[in-house]
DNA sequence: GCCACCGTAGTACCCGGGTACGACACCCCT
DNA sequence: AGGGGTGTCGTACCCGGGTACTACGGTGGC
């Protein structure tokens, strides 16, 4: 019997996961957290064989529970769960240990088998997902031969948006303003600023219009 | 017995709406579909009494697909289902002539009774939306006496964008500024920003960026 | 132990965006 | 001859967005 810990902010989505899971007789869902910070916690008590995450929770996201769930060492696994099939997701994701990565518009086979999979150890990927995974992981290498100058030439364009960044982004994308993105992140204006401002600055936008349309562009939304 | 149509373009979604609604005994569902077109083609078949309705599918999206069931005069009625509660979806969803509008947040309980509401022939808006939406709403009357009055209330949010409107709102979704759209298009900067504005009342959005984000969702760019 | 990166927060400043007005010319329709 | 819709332009005002700094605690890598 696999044991499964559900972990999405949303509880219609909650309910429809367990439904499915349950109607299985060889899987059975222990528990269900609405953010990450439950989802840790559940899962060190709890200790389920699967953790089905959702990304995008309030609080600690899904990315960050991963890796506290990996960090601390027990049996869990976990399967990360996205709306979008987003790359930097993905790499984030998997470099945070996750054992799976499915987009949500999976058919109901597909997470059955991908949750199989990942109780028995293996690592399972959505199909859409594998390409430009693998795209992005060869040109991340050393390529033999860098331009030789400097070590590491700081250009801020080049650094990818960090966890923080890209989900301040993607609410940018949904038309929040800065003071609506802090009081519903619990920050100070200033720092949703200082974000915004370095995204624009690795982004190369010139305002948060142009930042939209290239969360657009970039499927980061929409 | 209250039969129900659900349109989502999400197997799983799906397959969560059909568990809650069947484990009501006064509800059962009728069909699935997973776009626009299916949901008005079998909406037309099957005439359900609700047709459960996401706004985001692929080819013909929700709203639109909301216009043809309700210009098809049949009994079925619309309940509106949004992941992000953005004016804009509630504005031209309820202009499409939907009637009810839920946040997928909601809990359960929400939704059903939203089902029965709508039923009914009752109108639901989602708590966190209906408070933007009177703002907006009762910001453009007369103050004085409206309700009862003429048969067709001219307001201006229900009016579609004229060419040049359409035209500057294609190039806002390019990131232009207007001052650039001033020098581009031979204008001085109050005409633009007089267009902008009328682009704003209309389409229900706050700022450029909401703006912005509804040319895409209608695929006036992107 | 040190350093780089990240996330947090603050202050001060400027400017573009948006609003609330009013105005005029053109066109099309009755 | 009027009237509604559209496109044009103007002024005045306020505020949110963006910039330019600085700063500090935590964490992870070397």
């Amino acid at each position: 019997m696999t044991t499964v810990l559900i972990a999405d902010d949303q509880p219609l989505q909650r309910f429809g996961f367990r439904m499915l899971l349950e109607s299985q007789d060889d899987m059975t869902v222990v528990g269900e957290a609405a953010d990450g910070a439950e989802a840790t916690r559940m899962t060190a008590q709890l200790r389920p064989d699967v953790v089905l995450m959702d990304v995008r929770m309030p609080g600690l996201d899904g990315i960050a529970a991963t890796r506290r769930i990996v960090a601390d060492g027990g049996p869990s696994r976990v399967l990360i769960l996205t709306t979008f099939d987003l790359d930097e997701y993905a790499y984030s994701g998997l470099r945070a240990g996750a054992s799976g990565f499915l987009v949500k518009d999976a058919q109901p086979e597909e997470l059955l088998s991908g949750i199989r999979a990942v109780a028995t150890g293996d690592a399972v990927v959505a199909p859409s997902l594998t390409r430009r995974l693998l795209d992005a992981y060869v040109h991340h290498l050393p390529a033999t031969a860098e331009p030789a100058g400097s070590a590491d030439s700081p250009d801020p364009r080049l650094s990818p948006l960090t966890e923080r960044e890209t989900e301040i982004l993607r609410v940018m994308g949904q038309g929040w303003t800065n003071t609506e993105i802090a009081e519903r992140f619990h920050l100070a204006e200033s720092t949703v600023k200082t974000h915004v401002g370095r995204i624009l600055a690795k982004t190369g936008s010139r305002d948060r219009v142009q930042a939209v349309i290239l969360a657009y562009e970039t499927k980061l939304v929409g």
